[in-house]
DNA sequence: AAAATAATATACCAATCGGTACAAAATAGA
DNA sequence: TCTATTTTGTACCGATTGGTATATTATTTT
């Protein structure tokens, strides 16, 4: 239980940065996926080699997690941020916004790693996938209690089913990291949010 | 240039069906995308051998082609039927009830191959990626083309723009196979297409 | 300076990858 | 029956897969 962990510690130093390493491997697993990132890949673009990809992060797996844990503390992380706004209209389009600018971005892969890292895959995957999957129904659910929190302030019609509204606007998320997968731009992306939106039931005035 | 492929001809003749072949190929590619996907994997499923497989099919590309060209004709395909109804309503409607219960049905993998099948993946398979791609962009384009007939013959508002809201349908069918692939039931999977289609503009009366 | 510790680089592992050479087997036509 | 033709099964190919053993190097502690 040995937790000194500030600057050094016996033994040859350590020659790379862990956690600059850890967002090269993410870059690649966004973009190649869980089955279509090989070791070299990774070794390659972190800078390390194998010995030092295993002893610090474990393996290909833990690798693959860690990776993903950087995407969702990312400063440009846009769910968490969303769900704070005021009103289920805010939050909602601030969401939309956010995934319409953050799926396109040129700065980075396109899309959504939790989405497509693992859709289909491989069996040795599929504890990946499982992963990804309670990501995916995670975030699903933050939106749900988000938005029945809205409907307990009367902010959102006591009729509204806010399970099937949080699930069709989880649908819309997940769509629009394939549009963007595919090739459209963050203008197209808003587009599509500002129509989606259209779907939010308004309150009575 | 011979054409003659009736029953038989000379030589050994085929010991399997290739027809049958190919919708075991595609259930495996269906199910763990074109890099999950090993060749052992595939001769297994079809029940043939390498040789067999090559001889008949080309490559392990060449293979994935013409299994999805299988999924796009199965009886079950929703899209091309839906654009032949009348009004753009009936279009959307059936379509989005398609996709909701063809993607979850359970009688095989759920969600879309074409969406699911190289969404990330490996430069080996980035043609394949791009064929799929290129399904896509066909599907938004039959069904903007149909959005834009139902315009010209007055069934949707002359204000409306048919290409986003062709893009906003393609979106939502699209995280429709995403949700299902993460286990969400058909009916689930209604009450979103109801909410999308709550978005659908309405014509005055 | 010597010992202890930890990260490095290299070289290696069995297993699997996509793909093929080759000979045996099964048919049609002669 | 003999030959031509095609498919089959097996065995194999070099390359790559995820993962490690080992020896060297760099550092702190003694």
């Amino acid at each position: 239980m040995s937790e000194s962990r500030c600057t050094a510690s016996v033994g040859r130093p350590r020659a790379f940065d862990p956690e600059a390493a850890l967002e090269k491997a993410l870059d690649v697993f966004w973009r190649k996926g869980y089955d279509g990132t090989s070791l070299a890949d990774l070794t390659e673009a972190m800078g390390i080699n194998k010995p030092s990809l295993y002893s610090t992060f474990g393996n290909k797996d833990q690798l693959f997690l860690k990776a993903i844990e950087v995407y969702e503390n990312r400063p440009c992380a846009f769910l968490g941020p969303a769900l704070e706004e005021p009103t289920a209209h805010q939050v909602v389009k601030k969401m939309l916004y956010g995934a319409a600018k953050n799926f396109a971005d040129k700065s980075h892969p396109q899309g959504c790693v939790i989405i497509q890292g693992a859709l289909s895959c491989s069996e040795t995957a599929s504890s990946v996938k499982e992963a990804l999957m309670a990501r995916r129904q995670d975030g699903e659910e933050r939106l749900r209690d988000r938005l029945a929190r809205a409907q307990a302030e009367g902010d959102i019609p006591a009729t509204t089913n806010v399970v099937t509204l949080a699930r069709y606007l989880g649908t819309v998320m997940q769509g629009m990291a394939i549009q963007a997968n595919n090739g459209a731009t963050s203008e197209e992306l808003t587009e599509v949010a500002d129509l989606a939106l259209s779907a939010m039931p308004a309150i009575a005035p």
